[in-house]
DNA sequence: TATGAATGAGATTTCATTCAT
DNA sequence: CATGAATGAAATCTCATTCAT
């Protein structure tokens, strides 16, 4: 048994280093196949071409496709549970503009998982309830960076908004459409002044009267 | 003769009546459907099921599955048509309010065709270019009422933005999103207080400072 | 009763002629059907179009599909089962002209009805065994004509062959080849050609050496 | 390395080794299923059963039924493109016997694949244009080793014609009157007796006369 | 008699998933 | 661990046939 241990750990730990490096890989291979077919021409056999895999390999890491879409989905809300605070981390300590700071993260982390964000709109109907609600409960938790900067604005007297759950909500919405409706948005813009558009007109919105020339470049 | 005539003319009326009723029924059926299994199980054989005819039946009616969907898409975008128009009827002249009325009526549209909408998110897919264009077109159209009366308020120098399309398909976003996001709206709001909350949101951003008074009632 | 009856007969008569008078509209229908759309689009939809009648009242006059496949075929075989003897019936009393006016006609016949000949080698899948039999037997009688000529010739010393019923069988061939292969013989021939090539081929493999000169005309 | 390309080979071979007896299979399931229930019960599922796999896996090594019927019938035509030259090697330097182990060959292959020959006939609907057109052209091909010995003939002045291709196809068309007729022929021949009352009655039409006491054991 | 709306069995095809190697 | 051949359920669509009007 000790011996059986001993031998063991490094097996393990080779062992969930392959794991983890299959799961990326595919994970990659979804990405990369999304972006060049559509997020719709995702078979396991294409996936698995993709991927350089068989199709076997793929149920040895994920359990059945919809674990697939699934971990695509989440994968694109770890990025931004990760892009989100790093933004905040070189950002300036004035919550307007770590806001700012945020939701330009925020879009950019969607803009390069475009088609990864529409699975969370088109596939959510292979997810069964309990993963459903997991992913709302992990966007929920991208608006908390959002959140505290709006809140922080607010208590500092630069922000005026009763509701700041909404208006959270809403910039989501934003980063969101670029994603949804990019064959609308891309026609007459790309993704830097779609960007300091809806920032700005989100912020003409909130913005504390008084306060307004001080944030001049964020709100034109 | 002209007795055959008059009575040729009742069977016509007739058959237009029963594919009238039968596509309505089955569109219906979808939308039955659709609300409480999910957007998802639209199967050809649920759809007969659900409506109560045979597989074979649809196939009179819609010359695929792809129709289906078309249609019963293109029928929330009629609505919106039909209603976006008829709101501004009753409404004041005031641009503002015009507006406000407007996104009323589209918000309103959109509640009632909750799992419709999301079809337009869902499963354009299924549907071939040309179709996915015309919705497309179609979509724009409804943020005509929106523009009109954004731009009689910039002319009227009651409202201030210099990107009047990027405004109405915000609020338009904020509409789909009623369908989208009920999950979490729906938790801590309903409709009318969503209209109002984020039309006030909007409205901040937009509305010139010196009239800010006259729509104190909106804007909060 | 024989008031029933002395009514009857004009209204049965009446009935009759009805009877007669859709069977071959239908008839025709379906012959004017697969001579424009190929002998395969014979769909009972199609059919009613084309007759100009409902899909229902074909089931009045034929029980099934098969039925009106059946009759299609034995349509064509009536033909020839008029066409040859009628052929005869002009032609000079020499057997050896009379073979070849009996093939000469059976070609015509099978030339406007190519796409139903098809039907014979194409469809007799969906035909029970019964009617497959009973048209196998009506082909058969069409090689009367040809075998009577044939056996007139041997019998007269004008003809040489041990095998009347292959050379007869042979002759069929060759007619049903026109519609058969027609990709291939309408390239290079016209029906009157392909007549005179084939009939101066099978001769010359039956004419008695010594009165070839006789039929100089037909062999070559 | 050398090592595993070493044993690559094996695999690779061994695949192909594999879709050549699946292949093999699913054409003699799909010939046998043909004897047996006539060339028309030719429907996937009965395919699969007969040939005692999946559905689905019919669709790993044809692509369409589509392609499985041309397949069949190509598989006679190659049959055909190979026995034909195999014949003319043994066969002795004098054009008409070279022609008569031609067509001997030819109705030899036909017999062998009476069922499959009908399709050609009968199921050439369900082909696209192209295959279609495919499928005449090595009909054609077929033509050439006929048409080569006539020719030879004729320039030897063995045989008499002005019209080579169509004697040639007048012999294809009685091999595969064979096929198409059997019903008929069979009821008082065996194949070979039909071959060579066949090859009399052509052979008869076109040796020269001078040259006939030479192939009297042809000519009768 | 005539209609044609409605039926539903059956055909082809796809694709997630399994399992012997 | 890795493969990919094989499975078979499910989906879409067609069309001969029926039957209420």
């Amino acid at each position: 048994m000790t011996q059986t241990e001993s031998i063991d750990h490094p097996q393990q730990a080779a062992r969930r280093a392959l794991v983890e490096h299959r799961s990326r890989q595919l994970l990659d291979a979804a990405a990369t196949l999304m972006e060049r077919e559509g997020s719709e021409a995702v078979s396991m056999q294409a996936l698995a071409t993709e991927a350089g895999v068989s199709v076997g390999l793929i149920y040895r890491y994920f359990g059945s496709k919809e674990d697939v879409l699934y971990a695509v989905i989440v994968d694109v809300l770890d990025a931004l549970a990760t892009a989100l605070p790093a933004a905040l981390e070189d950002a300036p300590q004035d919550p307007v503009r770590r806001l700012a700071a945020t939701f330009t993260a925020y879009c950019t982390v969607i803009d390069s998982h475009r088609h990864s964000t529409l699975l969370t709109y088109r596939e959510s109907k292979s997810l069964d309830a309990e993963r459903r609600e997991r992913i709302k409960d992990l966007e929920l938790e991208t608006a908390q960076p959002l959140m505290g900067s709006l809140r922080d604005g607010v208590s500092e007297g630069l922000l005026v908004t009763d509701d700041a759950e909404l208006v959270a909500y809403d910039l989501i919405l934003m980063a969101h459409a670029w994603a949804l409706k990019s064959w609308y948005f891309t026609k007459t813009r790309d993704l830097e002044s779609y960007i300091s558009s809806q920032l700005a007109l989100a912020l003409r919105g909130i913005v504390a009267p008084k306060h307004r020339s001080r944030y001049a470049d964020l709100l034109h």
